[in-house]
DNA sequence: TTGTATGCGTTATCAT
DNA sequence: ATGATAACGCATACAA
């Protein structure tokens, strides 16, 4: 499909009035005008369909309300509930967001910072893995879960007080022997912190814990030997695990029915994001919630404000619980919704 | 964050190199100059960091390789994963990507459409309910799962062939009664389609049927009363449902599980779209699998294409059903995945 | 082959 | 208050 004839620009705006140029340019931004002059020029615009060219405008004010954003991917649904809070945060703002899926791959990410630079963006939020991103210090930048350098805000949750939230949870529902369970990236972010949590929490709770990390390149089979070498009988020696994230604990979920143990009568499962089914449904499982509105929000504001005070490279919002089934409560529920 | 001095322009690099400001512009586009010219400006040009201005190029070619995509939201599993393999299309004919979560609100969906013109996009791609939406003829619009106009594209996917599908499916697995449930939009859209496909099929199939249809402000509710007047002696008259969507499906599984009432044994149970946990893990239940990924393609090559010919209004790609753990057939597992 | 000049659509600074 | 004009950064047609 091709675009037709080009579209009409100020100018002709200007020649259908029959006033001067920087005439229609006040209407249009809203400087006081003659009456009658504001008149015709609106006439115009309506009878030519006049629309600015954001361009345009965007080259003369070095601005262009445009700020990329950088994530993995749209399809995790704790990447696209992201994303989509970011969209809401930037329209409400009146800015528009460039949207970069890379797919964690490290050259991507470069790619898409570079692309958006050349396209004079206003600001970046990233969440991204690059250890080495090139990024000019005079495109604004936030972080999202990984702290990139001393002049770069970080916005993530608190992923200490999650863990150790989720081992105090496990103890209160009775536990006594928990593990953890992580995979993923081996690169050092925020999210790493919730083993440490979850250490501290079981230790001040007089749990005993065991953890298993999977590297890179290990398939999600390494759980499964993990976890049959401490069955005895048929029976789990652990009573509570906690997994670095909801999909993770999807995961093993499915393995131990493989296994034959219930969940969450022979153990109890409490993973990290908060999850839910559609979006807003259901939740995955007994889950540490992150403050998904709170980050993407926090992020905007932090990326499009003017002060460069109160800039801390680092900020931490607040976790809560949700009980998802995975545990020996009854699952939250979420409001009804029509349709 | 406020951005820091304004980065370093074309004549910048041409005064650095010593050379004239034509000579950059042909270093930068590939056109070919003076050895010892070209060593110059790229030595310029990696000393300043200098990045062409993509907004100074659009105004200039009257073009701007973005497009935008309006599209409901992100939340939602297949809306997401559409978003993000149209973003993919798009990053591969290097074209970025314009993110407008419309939240289905008509006057959002407006407001969008007029900020991509101003944008000067290259063209929009649309999943859109307003049936009044102004789009300036300029712009190439390509409208997903409804028929906007004559001179609108439209990509869906077999609709009425998924209801049929739907249909022989449940015959083939023992149904005799089943009913078909929708909710929605009240707005004529091609998914309307999957209805008189469900019905063709159980004709064709000597398929007793029924068909329940919420009302635009409905509650989730009226299915629960409806599905509880067709019981008798704690058995559902059913023993089939096809349910519009599979967010549908899920919530009416829920519902069932309230009424005691056994999935899929005593009812089976297909939904339509193929939405998976976590973008790409189980099916929520049977389904009818949308091409999601050709969809995206399609969409992407229609409105880039070149050529005006060729330009079929409605392109409708073929759908395939997929056992989902609701129907009495063992689940399609996704491949194992590592990580 | 290299440099110069003009225009893209807009805004802002001037005179008028 | 209104109209003419320069400038934003780049590409290109044209002159050197």
């Amino acid at each position: 499909m091709r675009k037709k004839s080009s579209a009409p620009t100020m100018k002709d705006v200007a020649q259908e009035a029959g006033v001067a140029l920087g005439t229609v340019s006040k209407v249009i931004n809203g400087i006081p005008v003659g009456e009658s002059y504001r008149i015709r020029v609106e006439a115009a615009i309506s009878k030519l369909h006049y629309q600015v060219n954001s361009y345009a405008q965007g080259l003369k004010a070095n601005k262009t309300y445009t700020v990329a954003v950088l994530i993995p991917n749209t399809k995790d649904p704790y990447f696209a509930r992201l994303t989509n809070l970011i969209n809401l945060s930037l329209t409400k703002r009146k800015y528009r967001m460039l949207l970069c899926c890379t797919d964690s791959d490290l050259s991507f990410e470069q790619e898409y910072i570079t692309m958006a630079q050349q396209n004079k963006v206003d600001g970046i939020i990233g969440l991204t893995y690059n250890p080495n991103l090139l990024i000019n210090p005079e495109t604004p930048f936030v972080s999202i879960d990984r702290i990139m350098g001393a002049n770069i805000p970080c916005v993530t949750c608190d992923n200490f007080m999650g863990g150790q939230l989720a081992a105090e949870k496990l103890a209160d529902l009775g536990c006594r022997n928990v593990a953890f369970l992580r995979t993923g990236s081996s690169l050092t972010n925020e999210p790493n912190k919730r083993k440490a949590g979850f250490e501290n929490g079981c230790l001040a709770r007089n749990l005993h814990y065991e953890t298993k990390i999977l590297e890179d390149d290990d398939l999600i089979e390494e759980f499964e030997t993990f976890l049959r070498e401490r069955m005895q009988n048929g029976r789990l020696e652990f009573d509570g695990i906690f997994c670095s994230t909801d999909l993770l604990a999807y995961r093993i979920i499915q393995l131990l029915s493989k296994l034959s143990v219930k969940v969450p009568e022979d153990v109890q499962i409490i993973g990290f994001d908060g999850v839910r089914l559609f979006g807003d449904l259901d939740y995955i499982c007994s889950t540490i919630v992150q403050p998904v509105s709170d980050i993407a929000e926090m992020c905007v504001q932090i990326l499009l404000q003017d002060t460069l005070t109160a800039r801390p490279p680092l900020i931490c919002l607040p976790v809560s619980y949700a009980a998802g089934g995975t545990t020996k409560e009854p699952p939250e529920r979420p409001e009804s919704l029509s349709g």
